[in-house]
DNA sequence: CTTGATGCTTGACCTGGATCAATGGCACAA
DNA sequence: TTGTGCCATTGATCCAGGTCAAGCATCAAG
């Protein structure tokens, strides 16, 4: 290996537990290498892909924070998530083999290109990545789900704290605070991805910093009660008892 | 093959181009019938799965008409899609190897149970079997994203007019009227799936009526104007200019 | 036929969040 | 230091859709 294919290596990454599949052999794990085409660096606002564009590869975040979304003619855009350190993006390309919406960095970022025709090889050769690609897929499909739960039937004080617990959470997995974060996005973009207007986000926040739950400074938020947070998300199901 | 096992062939299926790849192999179409284990019905009313429920099989479905659903502990649920013949379910259940939601019948159904780890046994050895597996999970994403949109940003009228046409447009790819449909549905789980309460659903029809661009009686719908619908849906960009 | 049971419609009223508008804070450039 | 631009907060008002309530339509069982 040249020193910089080592620096490329899976094998040798440190996120590798985020986003490839656990316990392969050695001899499986020298293969994962070869998915990585490139190493593609992306600076804040700018774009990894965009709506329409050919779809070759799917990106596995290799540092920095993205939001994707989808845009509406005029402009606006609906944010249809955030993503993360070890999380994989491009999967909606798939179907039509164009990408069907924009995924901007919110913050300046390194992703992992892997061809999906790589993917896809190793996925017949190596059983256990190939359940892997398929779990990463799953739970996609799953997290949208919880956001339409969210959409559908929570009210913004639930939607918030939903939103704040989730990130967290996420942050967590990766070695940060529990109860500490900065948010790399915009009360808009907030708004947006929990389809409320950028006053309402910000009208929320102030009220949960009332009731004692969170501190908010700017972008910079710290979780006073998680249990509260929790408690506001639960309180859909109990709002008739 | 027996005459039972001819009964089950998915290369004799009528709906294999809604749920299968083309342009197979006479070998590999062979192949394919490997992969119904059994058939299901299910009785109007009845459970195909319940979240918790341990994930071992996908659901192609073969006849009638399925909710999938998020229950709230408190018994309400979130309605999170409808699918009808052709469209496979459970892919929810893949990353945590339990299904996430319920499926529920709301008309008698019938359904091909596909062991997962046939699915992917078949993969591994025909691709285009594998690509069309990872093109059903990327449109299920993809899905979710229109989903979201509508949720995030549209008003009621537009979230049911997408929903019309939406619905409408996949009947007609299975061979029905591009301008009448009977729901299956109650007004209730088109709210739950729309984000709206039953009465505003029914209003909405009303207006929809009063507009001229649909006929409404009880269950049966024929639609007018589907440019009308399109309009309304498209209104969303179009609001601010 | 009557009798429920279920689902649909419509009216009257209320409210959570949208909208409109003003102000404030922070980062960065000159 | 003083803009200049972006983002966030907060107040005042408005309205789409929620809530509550009354009645109607359809259908299956007796």
């Amino acid at each position: 290996m040249t020193p910089q294919a080592i620096k490329l290596a899976c094998s040798n990454c440190n996120l590798r537990e985020l986003c490839m599949p656990q316990g392969l052999s050695h001899q499986d794990m020298e293969r994962l290498d070869e998915l990585v085409a490139v190493r593609r660096k992306i600076k804040r606002g700018e774009t990894l892909f965009t709506n329409g564009e050919k779809f070759t590869s799917l990106f596995a975040i290799r540092s920095g924070f993205f939001k994707t979304s989808l845009a509406t003619e005029d402009g606006r855009d609906q944010v249809t998530g955030f993503q993360m350190a070890g999380e994989v993006m491009g999967l909606d390309g798939i179907v039509t083999d164009l990408h069907s919406c924009d995924a901007v960095a919110l913050e300046d970022a390194e992703v992992c290109v892997m061809p999906f025709e790589r993917i896809e090889n190793l996925s017949r050769e190596v059983p256990a990545f190939q359940h892997h690609v398929h779990k990463i897929m799953s739970r996609e499909i799953v997290r949208e789900h919880g956001v339409m739960q969210l959409l559908g039937g929570m009210q913004a004080e639930e939607r918030l704290a939903a939103f704040l617990l989730n990130l967290v959470q996420r942050l967590h997995a990766r070695g940060f605070s529990q109860s500490e974060l900065v948010l790399r996005m915009t009360r808009e973009e907030i708004g947006s991805y929990l389809g409320l207007k950028l006053e309402t986000v910000s009208r929320t926040f102030s009220k949960l910093v009332e009731d004692g739950t969170v501190e908010v400074k700017q972008r910079h938020v710290r979780i006073l009660s998680t249990e509260g947070l929790q408690h506001l998300v639960d309180r859909t199901s109990h709002r008739y008892h």
